[in-house]
RNA sequence: GGUCCAUUCGUCUAUCGGUUAGGACGCAAGAUUUUCAUUCUUGAAAGAGCAGUUCGAUUCUGCUAUGGACUACCA
């Protein structure tokens, strides 16, 4: 019988949940959904001293605006709970007390500092120090004492951790969907710590195979950086006699760095210019401020066809895809075994598709805030009128907030008049052919494009006028400057009135400029 | 240092032994236009190197080089 798909995305809330975090939850989310199984949702909070408060809320929030919806998890709740390792500490007693008693783990009293040592000693000689099965009898743990002792340091509080007792010379096989077989010696495993008494916590290793195993995980797809810890999870499985039933390996490629060198990281934000995190992040210790796509003008679709495609393709040609296309289309066959240079201007490129494939109301009512950021209240314009505006401009955007910047002489009447502009266009005499202009304007019936256009062009033919000049004029003082859609579709909208009330304006305003 | 993973235009990638090595972003040029854009057309741009397998390798194997990840009582 084929197992019922289950993965889960499986965060720390030590902080802003990274955009590579993202994709990996955004694979988990599409493959989920494809084979029609569930998508959990799991906070890995075995390390209580990187706590961050806030975190887990933004990663709900985050998936939220992006649409990676959660089956099972601390919010949805689900048969399998608690879904928060910090309440799980009861089950991983229970599991690390069956690797003691079965002799496949074993207690250590090392401090850090004395490890600290042996790894420094080890270095000076050009070595390293493992803790395994060459050097673990040299150590002070329940292998290497007489078990009176172990007893009698448990038993006066003693602070210890549990190790995994490796068995050396072992070949494991680690089978993953995306890389194929890999092959890993035991020798060069150490023995992981499992649990640490100190704060009565297991560590990521144990908790998360106890974990998928119990949630029934069926696929685990994480980031690379797992893989050369996945031969111990593999080694943890057997350990504890779950083989049969060990999820399907799959490790994503690593998003890396534009420029240089290693993986992307929070600091190349900063650096170059873009966001690396989904949503703004206050960070609530330092108080310093990551931008979020979210917050940079990103539309969540066009976050999430960009992403997908970092690391994947449909094996053609296509490229734009949205999440149900994904959820048809995706493979780990088609998953990319290196990592990707994050390349941010293709995401704006994705963005200017998705912003002016919208239709024109939905942007007019992201356009709202940034029109109320500029001064201008959008209540005193109609629903319609900000749409028609929004939808003259928005090819030649990438963001909302580039909305503004083509489209705002719209909302308010030009208030100064582009130099240069002024110097090509606005000559001796423009001003005697504008009052012109008007009156031909005035005169007209139907104001709409289609019918003004032909009036004023033949207006400009009869009397043999330079196109260019008086168009440019026209413009010029509707607008600010020569710059914009087509004028007669900017008069339409803007009414008879306005628009000649601009030229007056511009007339009464703009002096040529000496040459 | 050790282990593992990877390697096609600047970037993301297609190709599953036989192609003029295709597409997209970005870049450049041209066309269109009353402006600025959009749009359209065109162009430059790639198989890391060396062996081997094969009638034939970008594709398979090995070595080298380069890049990346990991190497915590962090995940």
């Amino acid at each position: 019988m084929e197992r019922k798909v289950r993965v889960r995305f499986a965060p720390s809330p030590t902080g802003p949940l990274h955009i590579g975090g993202v994709r990996t939850a955004l694979y988990n989310y599409l493959f989920a959904r494809q084979m029609g199984g569930s998508m959990i949702l799991r906070i890995e909070d075995t390390d209580s001293t990187r706590f961050v408060p806030g975190a887990e809320d933004y990663i709900n929030e985050a998936l939220q605006w992006l649409g990676i919806g959660i089956d099972e998890g601390v919010r949805e709740g689900g048969e399998y709970g608690p879904y928060k390792q910090s309440e799980r500490r009861d089950i991983y007693r229970r599991y690390v007390k069956q690797l003691l008693d079965a002799g496949k783990a074993y207690y250590a009293f090392d401090t850090p500092e004395e490890l600290d040592a042996k790894r420094e000693e080890a270095k000076a000689e050009k070595m390293t120090f493992q803790y395994d099965a060459s050097t673990r009898l040299g150590m002070r743990n329940s292998l290497s004492m007489p078990a009176e002792e172990v007893k009698a340091l448990i038993d006066g509080g003693h602070k210890y951790v549990v190790r995994f007792k490796i068995d050396p010379d072992r070949e494991v096989l680690v089978n993953d969907l995306i890389r194929g077989e890999v092959r890993i010696n035991s020798n060069v495993l150490d023995d992981k710590v499992l649990y640490k008494s100190a704060d009565d916590l297991p560590t990521y290793h144990l908790a998360n195979i106890v974990d998928d195993h119990l949630m029934e995980v069926s696929h685990v797809i994480r980031g690379e950086e797992w893989l050369p810890s996945a031969p111990l999870h593999v080694l943890l499985y057997e350990a504890f006699g779950w083989t049969d039933t060990m999820p399907q390996w799959v490790h994503l490629p690593l998003l890396l760095k534009p420029d240089g060198k290693g993986k992307l990281s929070k600091r190349d934000g900063d650096r170059l210019g873009f966001p690396v995190f989904p949503l703004e992040w206050h960070d609530p210790k330092s108080g310093e401020t990551s931008s979020g796509y979210r917050e940079a003008g990103y539309l969540p679709q066009a976050v999430i066809n960009f992403l997908a495609l970092l690391g994947w393709n449909p094996g053609d040609d296509r490229e734009m895809f949205g999440m149900e296309d994904l959820i048809k289309e995706f493979s780990f066959e088609h998953c990319s075994k290196k990592g990707a240079k994050f390349d941010y201007e293709k995401g704006k490129w994705f963005n200017h598709e998705y912003l002016a494939a919208m239709p024109d109301d939905e942007l007019a009512e992201l356009f709202k805030p940034v029109l109320a950021q500029h001064g201008v209240d959008a209540a005193a314009f109609s629903d319609e009128f900000i749409a028609k505006a929004v939808g003259l401009v928005k090819n030649r955007c990438n963001f909302v907030k580039d909305l503004w910047d083509n489209c705002a002489f719209f909302f308010k009447a030009p208030e100064a008049y582009a130099e240069k502009d002024i110097k090509k266009r606005w000559k001796e005499g423009t001003d005697v052919l504008m009052r012109e202009l008007i009156t031909v304007l005035e005169g007209m019936e139907d104001w709409g494009a289609e019918a003004s256009e032909p009036v004023v062009l033949g207006w400009i033919k009869d009397h043999e006028y330079h196109m260019g000049n008086v168009m440019n004029a026209f413009r010029l003082t509707v607008v600010g400057e020569c710059k914009g859609p087509h004028m007669f579709l900017i008069t339409e909208l803007l009414g008879k009135d306005e628009t000649i009330a601009r030229i007056k304006r511009g007339i009464d305003n703009i002096k040529p400029v000496e040459a």
